[in-house]
DNA sequence: AGTATGACATATA
DNA sequence: ATATATGCCATAC
């Protein structure tokens, strides 16, 4: 298993319930900025068995990756909405459930 | 070795 | 909102 693989299984990883990244965040994060396309490649790669939440990976502008109606885009908005994330037409509004805002609500100590 | 294809992103128009 | 245009790079042919 290369080492860029494992990065990034483990940035997916540390996204936390109820919210959501994009593939380039999780690039960078992962140390590989600009590579946000092997994210996906590598989201590919994972075996059934280990618990990632994958669906937690959306495109910069919110939207779900994959094409609308396929079995994945089911799956992901199923799982998305079950831990209380808003799906609506396949788009996802980043602005509040991204990662960044996570730091201006500690900032703003302000709730949802 | 060369081409094509992605679970993508950013910049323009 | 739609549409090209580049950049990116692992895989598959």
């Amino acid at each position: 298993m290369k080492p860029e693989y494992r990065r990034i299984f483990q940035a997916v990883a540390a996204i936390p319930r109820g919210r959501v990244a994009s593939y380039g965040q999780i690039a960078a994060r992962a140390g590989l900025p600009g590579r946000a396309r092997m994210v996906g490649k590598v989201l590919g790669y994972r075996s059934d068995g280990q618990e990632l939440p994958w669906f937690r990976v959306l495109r910069a502008d919110g939207r779900i990756a994959f094409a609308p109606g396929s079995r994945g885009y089911r799956e992901q908005v199923e799982r998305l909405r079950a831990e209380g994330v808003d799906v609506r037409n396949g788009r996802v509004p980043m602005q509040a459930f991204g990662l960044d805002h996570d730091l201006d609500r500690e900032l703003w100590g302000m709730p949802d």
